[in-house]
DNA sequence: AGCACGCCGACT
DNA sequence: GTCGGCGTGCTC
């Protein structure tokens, strides 16, 4: 209510008013005229062990608030531990004890002075030592995250300390089979792994910036042209980087890099403990390791000396992080890498359309490697499933390549898109479609346990005996899942041994690597599951992959529908016939789709050439870039409410830059958590100047709304 | 963003 | 009667 009437207020000046730089921006350094004197004076007094130097610290924290916040700290006498700008720091924040901060000015400060600005100075309560201090180049990526993604520089000062929060520490990793030491001179290149890096070796040679798209299909030899770039970078004495879209990724490579390195080598994930970070931290921050492997987090790894940055896969999505600081790695990468005159390879079998874009208008050198080493493709075959009654989802084509394959003793995988048993839960009689009471969202049923649940929040019910509707007591399951498909498989296929992976079967801790390490030792014959099948291992038993609905995720309401199924579907399409000829299997009531027909000719080209006309003409990435708006709350009118005044502000001021301003639109799934969703959706670039309106407008926003969560979203990777 | 204080619903 | 939900306010 207060919000309303606040609100209502600031409206009566005019639509569009409210968000005035009303408590804006604020201060700082106030008190600074004191006669500094006034410190000396203790000396003789006391003896040296008990001086205290105080001085006047300005700090950022990782809160949504401008500014920087003051504090005192209590220098031990002239050889006491110091602070310094750059320096992390704990201090106490309101109720809470210890809260990161990162130094940004630090002067001198009269014992006397208890306030500053009207609030009592606190002590810095701890100061992390030099191999944690944010400088250089680490401190322009800070500023440079900050400004982008229109944050406050303190929220983005966790990214860089190891044991932060946003990355959960986890129990031990089982450690990595050694690997057999690779001796270099024995690997010989072929002339397009050769091209690659001879590119690479002149740009490191100029130490100059240079940007790669390193475009090549699984096993065409992109691994051997990083390890042999990042060796270059060695022998000239600089660090490398290397990034990977996942954990479950991290120990594989990291195995592998050490085989050629050694223990210069380390790992930085989530996986570890706090312990762990820390220590490869500080070894990093002393020079002691020149090489960090890991995802995202591992770009802020404290490398004195950069020459080389990979970022492997670099369409995958898991480079956004989802949660404030909301950077993308790879766009963080290529900053990195410019502010060290370092190559930055973007490696990929199917480069993300910006990526791409980037390389087309020459902001990166384009290289692609266009053969398999050691193989052909796969064989693609699709099938049309239109007017084919098939009760199990399998094709009589589908079935007959499995017999085989089973028969001679090699390994099949399935993907299926969707886990449970049924997507929906209907009653016979009078209809009634069993939804998740917070999320307005159809309950998956699921058989173990057997349950209705929702995929969006934890609402899970027991399957009702009767309808709470019409009483009936009949009910339709409709629309498959992995647990149906599984079930299907087992009576179809009695004496194979099936293996399902999706969010259901991994659970427990450590058992996504369980199952594909089970299937990679050949404990199974089929391993069905959602996409988690199309990541991983290399099993080169698997000779036949099937892809239930190959058209699955083309419906999906989202600009980059189109080129996640193509990714997919690429991805899982190579996971067959690594090592001997492969066969792969798309069932699809759409066969005749550019990008399915793309997918199994392996032609990212003719992707390409579908995709980015409609790209452009709906002005999405990357013709243009996107901001989401993201607006929730309980009260369905009052989100609405504080959407549409948000969009009028956004058209007053930005679409005079060309801006596009969409919506406000109920988001794609109107209420999730009990919360109703709106997003306004900007097309078109922010420069610095809006970027830092639009953070005071949605600041000033959400006071007047106070039940309105808002959040903003720069280059989001859906639009969901 | 956290974290505590404070006021209304359903439960041993 | 209490436990506990989350709306609200504050942070150098």
């Amino acid at each position: 209510m207060l919000g309303w009437a606040r609100f209502g207020k600031a409206a009566g000046a005019g639509a569009g008013v409210w968000f005035t730089m009303r408590g804006a921006c604020r201060k700082t350094s106030p008190v600074a005229l004191h006669a500094p004197s006034q410190f000396a004076f203790p000396l003789f007094l006391v003896g040296a062990l008990l001086i205290q130097i105080h001085k006047l610290v300005e700090v950022a924290l990782p809160v949504p608030l401008d500014g920087a916040f003051s504090y005192r700290f209590l220098q031990e006498g002239e050889d006491g531990e110091p602070i310094a700008v750059g320096d992390l720091v704990e201090v106490p924040f309101g109720r809470r004890k210890k809260v990161l901060g990162l130094v940004l000015k630090v002067s001198e400060l009269d014992p006397e002075t208890k306030k500053v600005d009207g609030f009592v100075l606190r002590n810095v309560a701890r100061v992390h030592g030099p191999e944690y201090r944010i400088q250089d180049d680490r401190l322009k990526l800070a500023q440079w995250i900050a400004s982008y993604y229109a944050l406050p520089l303190g929220q983005v000062v966790p990214l860089f300390h190891p044991p932060s929060p946003g990355t959960k520490a986890r129990k031990k990793r089982h450690e990595s089979p050694d690997y057999p030491t690779v001796d270099p001179g024995s690997i010989s290149l072929i002339p397009a792994q050769s091209d690659v890096v001879d590119c690479a070796t002149q740009w490191l040679k100029d130490e100059k910036y240079g940007a790669m798209m390193l475009h090549g299909v699984t096993g065409s030899g992109k691994t051997e042209i990083y390890l042999t770039v990042m060796k270059k970078a060695l022998a000239q004495g600089r660090d490398a980087l290397f990034l990977l879209p996942e954990i479950a990724l991290t120990p594989q490579t990291l195995t592998r890099i050490r085989a050629r390195f050694g223990d210069q080598v380390e790992a930085i994930h989530s996986g570890m403990s706090a312990g762990q970070r820390c220590r490869v931290h500080e070894a990093a921050a002393r020079g002691e390791i020149k090489v960090v492997v890991g995802p995202r987090s591992a770009l802020f790894a404290p490398l004195k000396n950069i020459g080389v940055i990979v970022v492997d896969e670099e369409h995958e999505n898991s480079y956004k992080q989802d949660e404030t600081p909301r950077y993308h790695a790879r766009h963080a990468a290529l900053v990195r890498g410019r502010d060290n005159n370092a190559v930055v390879i973007l490696g990929s079998a199917t480069p993300d359309l910006e990526s791409m874009h980037n390389a087309v208008q020459g902001r990166f050198q384009l290289k692609a490697l266009p053969e398999r080493m050691g193989g052909e493709l796969p064989k693609v075959e699709v099938v049309d499933m239109r007017g084919v009654s098939q009760p199990d989802g399998l094709s009589p084509v589908l079935r007959d390549a499995m017999d085989e394959t089973l028969a001679a003793g090699q390994q099949i995988i399935l993907f299926y898109n969707r886990r449970g048993f049924a997507r929906a839960w209907q009653c016979r009689d009078c209809g009634e479609m069993m939804e998740c009471p917070n999320c307005d969202i159809a309950l998956t049923y699921h058989l173990r346990p057997r349950r209705l649940l929702c995929h969006y929040c934890d609402h899970n019910i027991k399957v009702p005996d009767t309808c709470p509707g019409c009483c009936g007591s009949e009910f339709l399951p409709s629309g498959g899942g992995t647990e149906k498909v599984e079930l299907n498989l087992q009576s179809l296929f009695p004496e194979a041994k099936i293996l399902r992976l999706d969010h259901d079967s991994t659970r427990r801790r450590g058992s996504h690597q369980n199952i594909l390490a089970a299937f990679a030792r050949r404990e199974a014959d089929i391993l069905v599951g959602t996409q988690m099948v199309a990541k991983g291992h290399h099993f080169p038993g698997v000779t036949l992959v099937g892809v239930l609905a190959a058209d699955h995720g083309l419906g999906l309401p989202d600009f980059r529908a189109s080129e996640r199924s193509f990714q997919l579907l690429t991805q899982v399409a190579g996971r067959s016939g690594r090592t001997r000829s492969g066969r792969v299997i798309f069932q699809s009531y759409q066969p005749e789709h550019p990008v399915i027909m793309a997918a199994a000719q392996h032609d990212y080209s003719a992707f390409l050439t579908a995709e980015l006309p409609v790209r452009k003409a709906l002005a999405y990435p990357p013709y243009r870039r996107l901001v989401r708006l993201g607006l929730s709350g309980k009260r369905l009118n009052m989100v609405q409410e504080a959407a549409d005044q948000l969009a009028i502000a956004l058209r007053n001021n930005l679409v005079s830059g060309g801006v596009l301003v969409m919506g406000p639109a109920p988001a794609v799934f109107p209420r999730l958590n009990d919360r109703y969703r709106f997003q306004i959706i900007l097309k078109g670039t922010l420069g610095e100047e809006s970027r830092q309106w639009l953070r005071l407008c949605l600041k000033s926003l959400s006071e007047a709304y106070g039940q309105v969560d808002v959040m903003h979203d720069f280059d989001p990777v859906s639009i969901y």
